[in-house]
DNA sequence: TGTACATCAGTGAACGCGCGTTCACTGATGTAC
DNA sequence: TGTACATCAGTGAACGCGCGTTCACTGATGTAC
């Protein structure tokens, strides 16, 4: 039964992504360390041989998860067009981790919670590059408030998925951001 | 043991209060029925004389919680001053249902989510009338995009308790929603 | 109004279940000659 | 390069635990006379 080095290599990362998406998809409580495992294709008794236990594999795969840091590759009409989109609501699974996880992490130990602070961090500086103002203060500030309200709606857009009401939040949104950030630029009287 | 119908009506009411209490502050998955009834002053048992299982409890739980709906009694400044505050995410037991439960009601059955939602609507419909616009269609976009941000940035504000970002978080966002909402008023261009 | 009985809110032991985790074992991989 | 042995990745049964839920029982409340 034993794996070759490069299949253990390969191994971790099967288990990590898999892990990425069903908690995505899932959540974290939902998911056990037997479904992550048979997602990767191994049975659950070898978990241990990769992880300390669950709680690290849900910190290694949110830092994995976050762990990109190519800049960002559209403006931030573009960005908030396709983050708020029904295709992004219907398939968390493949989705923002921030907007599928972060509640979650609030409860979580600090592995998990150092790793998504960590990713948010990344992300705002992003974010601030193609954000609009006149300085570096009002484009940071510009990229949180758009951040926040990217996140806050695709939440509430997945809840309320199945009324109407959660087309309309993401519809909106993307109206009332559009609108924000052309007149953005100007002083602040 | 058997209790007088008032006192059944009142320990209904301090059950509910509980479970409103615990969900907020834990979670619906971390709290247990013996959790609800302990602080309810009960025992486990008589749980299912008031609920048909814990999904009824849950639902009815945030029913209680988004039932009020008495108009807002500031304007929204107010509003989001008091709600992006460190006092307002540094106690959620107490606070807004919607920041602290609406990701975990994504994955919650119907019950759960139809209550949710209800109370998402009114609330939508409360901000409306003290948000900034020159038409009804104005003031709801207004009213969605500055609840999803709220939102948003108290729950990333939790998830960063304890580091600078978070108080960041809130201040910036309230600094951008004030911004925003002054200038709102005037055309599209 | 007082008494005898029926009702049923609340109790706590017990249940089944699924979870995270452990461990003795297996057999292919890696190593030493 | 081929052979003999050691290593260890992966397996699957088993564990303890805590959970939601059930149920026989208790005794105060409510009801009928």
């Amino acid at each position: 039964m034993r794996a070759s080095r490069e299949q253990v290599q390969e191994n971790r990362r099967t288990i990590l992504e898999a892990a990425g998406r069903l908690f995505r998809e899932r959540g974290f409580e939902a998911v056990t360390v037997t479904d992550v495992m048979k997602s990767a294709g191994l049975t659950h008794g070898g978990f241990y041989g990769y992880f300390k236990n669950k709680d690290d594999l849900i910190a290694q795969a949110l830092a994995e998860l976050l762990g990109g840091s190519e800049p960002l590759s559209a403006d931030l009409s573009t960005l908030a067009e396709r983050y708020l989109s029904p295709a992004h609501r219907d398939n968390s699974a493949c989705g923002c981790p921030v907007a599928a996880l972060a509640s979650e992490t609030i409860r979580q130990p600090g592995g998990a919670r150092a790793a998504m602070t960590a990713g948010l961090k990344r992300q705002l500086e992003r974010l601030s590059e193609v954000s609009p103002g006149s300085d570096a203060e009002q484009k940071r500030r510009a990229a949180i408030g758009n951040w926040a309200a990217m996140v806050g709606a695709l939440i509430l857009a997945r809840m309320t998925a199945g009324s109407e009401l959660s087309d309309e939040l993401l519809s909106e949104t993307r109206a009332w951001l559009a609108a924000q950030d052309q007149r953005e630029p100007k002083p602040k009287a």
